[in-house]
DNA sequence: TATGTAAATGCACTTCCTTTGCATTATTTT
DNA sequence: AAAATAATGCAAAGGAAGTGCATTTACATA
């Protein structure tokens, strides 16, 4: 399962909710896939994505990737047109700063607009 | 009614949640408020903060805000800590390079961490 | 191979938040 | 004052995240 679950997310290229994957797998529990992709978030194998739709999206880890603050944080792009997210994993997020006394430890980064695909038709 | 809740939202220097709105109006049906800020929203009076806790949260515009992505995009700080989401109307947003073919049209920065307020304590 | 233990799955249910429909009340306009 | 418009309240729908419990599956070891 937890094989499936992992290659449907390699095939996509995009991020995915669960009901999409719930769509994905129609013969799985929606619990399996919900506590089989927690396991992963969990696992640093997926991370989530909070894209500002309100529902969160995960995609897969890039190889090598440790979540890590300082080096893995890229930005995510959501395009409004075609309601999809996808990572930009080449373009991390520049350093922010913040007013003194403010400890940050994560960043979330997403843009909305119109993707590449969408924006060319 | 609306400028009752203007002025509690002024009164509040966090953004708030509507369920936060609700406390502080008893009398008010949540519909209502709901509704008032919705109106708000849409007459760019107050923006929306999606700051990953997964409740939307509620400001103020500066004053003289236009909700314009150029100018007025500033970032928010969620606090782990106190759970309360700040403004920092200071600090704007940089610019953010996305990929051929993308087009950008909103910005939503979130940084996460330990506020002033809770790392002083 | 039998069997005991741990992990994985599925079902039902709860909770939280957002949103809408509809009837009622207030407010404005003519 | 009557008609039109807007604002309010109640109820309920809808979506999504999360949990408890029982059952099944897999695995390791005696």
């Amino acid at each position: 399962m937890r094989l499936l679950i992992y290659k449907f997310l390699a095939e996509k290229k995009v991020a995915v909710t669960l009901s999409d994957t719930e769509n994905a797998f129609v013969k799985a529990d929606r619990t399996t896939l919900y506590r089989t992709i927690k396991t992963f978030v969990e696992n640093d194998i997926v991370h989530q994505i909070d894209d500002g739709t309100g529902t969160i999206k995960y995609a897969l880890c890039e190889v090598g990737c440790s979540c890590d603050i300082k080096t893995d944080l890229h930005l995510h792009f959501y395009c409004s047109n075609c309601n999809e997210t996808v990572c930009l994993t080449d373009h991390k997020i520049p350093q922010i700063n913040v007013p003194e006394g403010f400890i940050s430890e994560n960043v979330n980064l997403v843009v909305k607009g119109i993707c590449n695909k969408c924006s060319s038709m």
